[in-house]
DNA sequence: CCTCATACTTCACGAGAATGAACTATCCAG
DNA sequence: CTGGATAGTTCATTCTCGTGAAGTATGAGG
């Protein structure tokens, strides 16, 4: 049991880096920096949004904001919309519409994932499930430890 | 069976999120940005290389090189060795004793990983790994096609 | 040797983007 | 209704970073 310890040390940061990579490809084929397409990702996510929210998932000045979103609009990807329940706010829609050929690589990659997984059986499906699962879980609590160099 | 699908789309799309969040958070914490933080990863990775290899695998000119490498060498990331078989070229080096805080951050993540991965079978642990193969290759099979937009 | 190509650096410049102050519009508490 | 707080934007400024041209040093071929 003990060499799949370094083995998995392997494996982790070989797909970390692919992943890194796959989001880096995809945000340079949107034409977008890593903040556009940050912020474009937690529109998409977490729903319309109003500007204030982004500012401090983004890690940047609320007055930034203003402009990573105008180059979100001017692209298509979002729209602003007034909120009708408060009248300053300005929500962020995600357009879905306009990610054309995007939609192609997600399918793509969506049926090669579905086909290789096609393989498993309940208990291996569960074992993986897990995995990730644990996995989400460790990594955010250190990413939460190296934004906070001090827990007093 | 079909249950697992969109299940599995959302948790591949939090792990990624996670993963690429867990990836900036190292790099604020070292005080790098993102080209510094990938060319700091290939040093530390791929080992000693001049500085010509480092330019098109950050998508740079080697000119931008020379200014990354500056702000690592004097963080004390990296130094810059004469290649003994070319003193044209300077190799890269990693120091890898100047990462003083960071070494506990990945300590605690290998054992954090170790300790919920103790609970796998052999068999449980195959179908891990046979999922990490594959998503990896199929994600890195979508950065390719995402970077050439046009496959004659 | 002499010439040309290569590896890296230096420099001046310019594009992109974040910042803080100031402004408008709206909400809310008394 | 009035004063103050909040949401978002605009503007001028500043900073960072990549580029291209030019310079230095070294290697390789005739």
């Amino acid at each position: 049991m003990k060499q799949w310890v370094s083995l998995m040390r392997d494996y982790g940061w070989e797909l970390s880096t692919a992943v890194v990579l796959f989001h880096e490809a995809i945000a340079r084929r949107l034409g977008l920096n890593a903040a556009e397409h940050k912020a474009l990702g937690l529109i998409v996510r977490s729903g319309p949004m109003p500007t204030g929210t982004l500012a401090p998932e983004l890690g940047v000045g609320p007055t930034a904001v203003t402009g990573i979103v105008d180059r979100l609009a001017r692209a298509g990807y979002v729209r602003r919309e007034p909120d009708p329940t408060d009248r300053r706010r300005v929500l962020l829609v995600a357009d879905e519409s306009a990610v054309p050929d995007l939609s192609g690589i997600f399918a793509d990659l969506g049926r090669e994932m579905t086909a290789f997984m096609a393989a498993y059986d309940e208990r291996e499906m569960a074992a993986i499930v897990d995995y990730i699962e644990n996995t989400i879980r460790v990594l955010r609590a250190q990413t939460v430890k190296l934004a906070d160099p001090d827990p007093s």
